[in-house]
DNA sequence: CCTATTCTTGACAAATCTAGTCAGGAATAT
DNA sequence: ATATTCCTGACTAGATTTGTCAAGAATAGG
């Protein structure tokens, strides 16, 4: 069970997206700005999740990227699930041949650790993750800067 | 938040010398051999463990090591938290700073997931998960090896 | 049509970490 | 005494992560 910064970088920036949500596409040069992730590599990971139907991307000037669906409908489980390959805990790839072709005696330990960690990732969208972040103690300059948007 | 093979295979080991729970203690080579760890490696890990009190160890022959404590009172998370060193799934340790000195927009989500994973792992003792693989079809050898000892 | 902007793709590289090995030493039961 | 077993530290190969870079394709706007 692997979450690198791969899995956290891409939750980020597609709050980031969510928190300025908009018709307009978003370049990935002012979402790895905001969120101090290296743009290139950002650039990386949103292969992937373009690849997973998350985002949508458009070319040229004023171009960039934007969810492809209503920030409540996007799981933290999907997007994880589009950028990191290891998540699964178990030793056999969930096969149950991890001792001598049967199961070990942790296999269903770890069965059930995937669950945990999948159900409580799958029930979280990202507008479940930003109401958190509203009503708690996150970058004020974030917070401010999607007030001065709401307010106009 | 990486949970690897040294985890798991400090996990497996554990739930090998809990199943044949004995006053002996048990040599490294007999763990190795019964679990399919490599035995020097496994030697690694053990170093941790008689650290973190949770293994006894005893030279010279019939030395070898045992669980410190009955098998229903070592937590599966006491044993990782000893052998794994970056379970935190934060992106800034949880010390808050993760976006310019603030939180980051994912940084509750990150923590809220560490209690999930570790609540998971500090509820359940070696004895839980040994009842739960002994009702489920786990490795057919090693039941019939607990048999032979319980009934003699 | 021209140009600046932005994504697209593929290759490459450094740093880190994991997974595993090895050798020599110390303790101890028999 | 001696064989057994843990104890310790150092070492290595390979994989993975975390990036970087360069050249190309699409497109908005003038």
């Amino acid at each position: 069970m692997h979450l690198t910064t791969k899995g956290k970088y891409a939750v980020t920036a597609l709050l980031d997206l969510a928190l300025n949500e908009t018709n307009d596409f978003v370049a990935i040069s002012d979402l790895a700005g905001r969120q101090s992730i290296p743009g290139p590599y950002l650039e990386q990971l949103f292969r992937y999740l373009r690849k997973a139907d998350i985002l949508i991307s458009h070319r040229g000037p004023r171009g960039g990227y934007k969810l492809s669906r209503p920030r409540n409908e996007i799981k933290i489980g999907q997007i994880i699930s589009a950028v990191e390959d290891r998540m699964d805990a178990t030793q056999c790839s969930g096969e149950g041949n991890c001792s001598a072709g049967s199961k070990c005696l942790a296999h269903n330990l770890w069965t059930d650790l995937n669950y945990q960690v999948q159900s409580f990732l799958m029930d979280k969208s990202l507008e479940d993750v930003l109401k958190d972040a509203t009503y708690k103690d996150v970058n004020k300059k974030q917070k401010n800067h999607k007030l001065l948007i709401a307010t106009g």
